[in-house]
DNA sequence: CCGTCACTTTCACCCAATGGAAGTCCTTCC
DNA sequence: GGAAGGACTTCCATTGGGTGAAAGTGACGG
């Protein structure tokens, strides 16, 4: 009865990481039948495929019957390059930041289309903000994504900017003519400004981090209440620090690697 | 012949998880033949299930031909409960014992016989340490150890004090009744001591996080320079930060299902 | 008391995973 | 230069583990 019915059958390995792609930032916790319907596999492979990842440690399974991400698999993604070798180094300097400004500072890395939050320093007297370790954001929108694309190559520019700019608020950059002159600005000032363009009340600096070895494209962000009219003043030391993270990582390349021999 | 050696032959999707927990923190990057002795799997079979979990972003593969963890699945266990919802809540709180103490801050929870380290904050003034995030210390020679065991049920701190007690520095705990004497004191002080018992040079004070709910245990501590003789007087912002992340989980858990509408 | 819903277990079928073997492409060493 | 070794990749016949429809369980609730 002809049951291949368009998809060419994911392997059992792909099933597996299914599973864990059905959890998101809105659906950190699911059942069984959610499981199944988001994965859109059938219940009983769900089922027998859940216990296994949760034998291991990838699932964890509460009382109630829902499960979420296992601490061995947080554990083992904390081996992960990004969370490893640059959160380590980046964090000191962030939290000298964080010291200086007592506001939220960020880091973010390039990865696809969206800035990708890899940690996020903020306290109580911090302004809210909508990023979170592990978010997406878009990076016509953040200070992050706008330092991260300022430096990116003019064809992954052209297809970014080809793609519908999604609006937040009125000052959102979601005119492609606009968005390139201000990436041109970007490069030329050094670094990224971005005024209530992804939540109101907010504003932000940012810088990239900058690396000559082909390590994963990096940025340092600093936001803040839009009444603070002093972004500028931020610059030096927020430059400084992308500097020195920067070159703390490529010397984190050459000892890591096998050595250029 | 008779291939079934010994183990009763894992199943794919727990050969793919093998693949995941190869990589530890002194081998964050694996080559596919390291790989295939680590996971005793045959060359082949690790070949197909690593480009199967490099393809979904499970891992990554380099220039090299190394294998790390990837981006994705990184991404994935920020989902985690104990990244996202005490991470998130604690951060702050953990933030202003930095601002006021400038010394190493660490966030653990009990899983196993060890101290699994969720978040640690530090600069560059701060007193370098052994932890980092993900990593697995003992209970019985760490401040946020001694303080999970000190409120560990009996049975749980008996089968631990069986073991035998690794020795990490000359003033390390590694007499049974020594430590069970130091536990009944934890408890009823109501926060945990070492003095260079981990690392010779450091001191550190604790505090497990309370919580009425079943939430997995946490606790908080703080590490100093042992020349630093003011222990004591972190006690009431370590006992007050840690009360307040309790009641903020206890909230979240009430509020943490579907959503308010 | 019975229908509904969510989950769990079973089991005969069959195809996808398997891994030995052979092929490719390096580097190293004589 | 070329042979030997090592690391990785590809191939493909075999087969046993994964599959999922169907039946079973059990917890509500009307």
């Amino acid at each position: 009865m002809a049951v291949n019915s368009d998809v060419p059958r994911r392997s059992t390995a792909g099933r597996a990481l299914s599973l864990l792609g059905a959890f998101d930032a809105t659906h950190p916790r699911l059942k069984l039948t959610e499981l199944a319907r988001r994965t859109d596999l059938p219940l009983p492979t769900v089922h027998r495929l859940a216990a296994e990842l949760v034998s291991w440690g990838a699932l964890e399974r509460d009382a109630t019957g829902h499960y979420s991400i296992g601490l061995r698999l947080w554990e083992a993604a904390t081996l992960a390059p990004v969370a490893g070798r640059l959160r380590e180094i980046a964090l000191p300097f962030m939290q000298d930041l964080y010291e200086t400004t007592r506001e939220n500072v960020h880091l973010a890395v390039h990865d696809g289309f969206d800035a990708l939050y890899v940690e996020k320093l903020s306290g109580h007297r911090s302004v809210p903000v909508v990023s979170r370790i592990g978010a997406r954001l878009p990076m016509h929108s953040t200070g992050v994504g706008k330092a991260l694309l300022a430096r990116a190559d003019a064809a992954f520019v052209r297809s970014y900017a080809e793609r519908p700019l999604p609006r937040f608020t009125r000052y959102t950059i979601t005119e492609r003519a606009r968005l390139l002159r201000e990436l041109r600005a970007t490069a030329e000032r050094g670094y990224a400004l971005t005024n209530e363009e992804m939540t109101l009340g907010s504003c932000s600096v940012a810088v990239a981090i900058p690396s000559d070895s082909h390590a994963p494209a990096g940025a340092l962000g600093i936001v803040v209440r839009s009444v603070r009219t002093d972004l500028h003043r931020l610059v030096p030391d927020l430059r400084a620090a992308a500097e020195a993270i920067g070159r703390k990582l490529d010397e984190a390349v050459d000892g890591t690697q096998p050595g250029r021999a």
